[in-house]
RNA sequence: UCCUCAAUAGCUCAGUCGGUAGAGCAUUCGGCUGUUAACCGAAGUGUCGUAGGUUCGAGUCCUACUUGGGGAG
């Protein structure tokens, strides 16, 4: 189980891979749909996913647990059947929760106590906790539980923590083993991932990424990136940290990012990534394209009659004109919420396999800079 | 014809005891990084229906007129 990554090219720090799970083999680099509660927001199906190149779906711990319950989506035969996905899916642990959701909680040795954000009730988190509803999802990865400390809290904060959460690792570590071996457990082969974390601090990042290197799990993260710090700052804690992770096993950049963000993690040894951004952004009308992000409300597209972008095949630019666009969105038409994720997930999944083709023709560098300066150009 | 109520931002309306105006929506523009987010923030806009009067000072009180609503005949 714990060869089911392989690195098949580098080039520079960039690396190609395949990732072999019981759901099915994904191409890296790669980027994770992000769908927190078994759903990406803006009315998009799971046939949309696989329409517009989705391998890999996220969905979250926390809040399947609190609404609508990972034991009846266990009775259902796992989230995979339950929401209708036969490719792999990535849990979050719950520990971005901690994180955002910081002022209903409180963190203990055993694990945290959160407020319930629909209905206010107390809620109890540990690793155990967390590897179990995670098992009952039946998810292919599931992450190991972590806090994740805001980008500019203190070393006397950050150090305790980290060494915490890496506690919290060997116990995610037991748990999902023993589910693993549990006869109705949804997935025997789940995959835990653990979490390297210390904030902008690269010799608490390097020391801990050492140490749960030798736990020699299928995959490691870095967390609490992209959490208030500047981009220099997160791609030097990347380009310190990543060196640090084995070769041989997948490293996910938990959370990001921009087109930008990601072309230059990727570069430091990136594999994985999610983030809200082309979900969140396409609700809110801004769209992604080779030449910077537009902002489908201004009023310069009330009668554009060009796609989002020329030449780009989704959904959304195959049949329809920016103004159209810009008219549902003012009209508060869902449809045009739907379209814009639709275009923005496409252009994040094609973004990733034209970094592969990159990586597999051995021109990454230049493809890079050649994608950094179309998106300079803003506004076209 | 009479009585009565109203007239304030593009729209719907607040505006205290008289001290030259403000909300929501709309508009315009931002922000969002393991989603508490179809969200949040900022900005622009006024002959306060018209003309007089009272007053140091009127969106506010008085008079007339105009327009609109309701009622009586």
């Amino acid at each position: 189980m714990n060869s089911c990554f392989k690195l098949l090219k580098k080039d520079g720090e960039a690396r190609r891979g395949e990732l072999v799970t019981v759901h099915g083999t994904v191409q890296t680099p790669l980027f994770m749909n992000v769908g927190t509660v078994g759903a990406i927001k803006g009315a998009v199906s799971t046939e949309d996913l696989e329409n517009i190149g989705c391998q890999i779906e996220l969905s979250n711990t926390y809040h399947l647990h609190v609404r609508t319950g990972d034991e009846l989506i266990k009775r259902f035969g796992g989230l995979h059947r339950f929401m209708s996905w036969d490719r792999p899916i990535l849990t979050d642990s719950g520990g971005f929760q901690v994180f955002s959701l910081a002022s209903m909680r409180k963190i203990k040795e055993e694990g945290v106590t959160f407020r319930s954000h629909i209905d206010g009730h107390k809620i109890f988190m540990g690793p155990e906790e967390s590897m179990q509803i995670q098992s009952n999802l039946g998810s292919t990865i599931a992450m190991a539980f972590d806090e994740c400390p805001p980008a500019k809290a203190e070393r006397e904060y950050v150090l305790p923590s980290v060494q915490r959460t890496e506690r919290w690792l060997y116990r995610c570590k037991a748990e999902i083993e023993r589910l693993n071996g549990l006869d109705d457990t949804v997935n025997k082969r789940q995959l835990l991932f653990g979490i390297n974390q210390g904030a902008v601090y690269n010799d608490i990042r390097i020391e801990n990424a050492k140490r749960i290197s030798e736990l020699d799990l299928p995959g490691y993260a870095i967390g609490g990136l992209a959490v208030g710090e500047t981009h220099e700052e997160m791609y030097d804690v990347i380009e310190h940290t990543a060196p640090f992770l084995p070769e041989n096993k997948p490293r996910y950049l938990m959370g990001v990012g921009t087109p930008a963000n990601i072309l230059e993690a990727v570069d430091r040894g990136i594999d994985m990534f999610d983030c809200v951004y082309p979900s969140r952004n396409g609700r809110h009308g801004h769209l992604y394209t080779h030449y910077g992000k537009i902002n489908i409300n201004n009023a310069k597209y009330a009668e554009d009659d060009r796609p989002i972008e020329e030449g780009c095949q989704c959904p959304a630019c195959r049949r329809y004109s920016r103004a159209y666009i810009r008219h549902l969105h003012k009209a508060g038409e869902m449809l045009g919420l739907r379209l814009c994720v639709l275009h923005n997930l496409y252009f994040y999944n094609h973004l990733m396999e034209e970094i592969r083709n990159a990586i597999d023709e051995g021109r990454y560098k230049q493809f890079k800079d050649v994608f950094l300066e179309g998106l300079k150009q803003d506004d076209k």
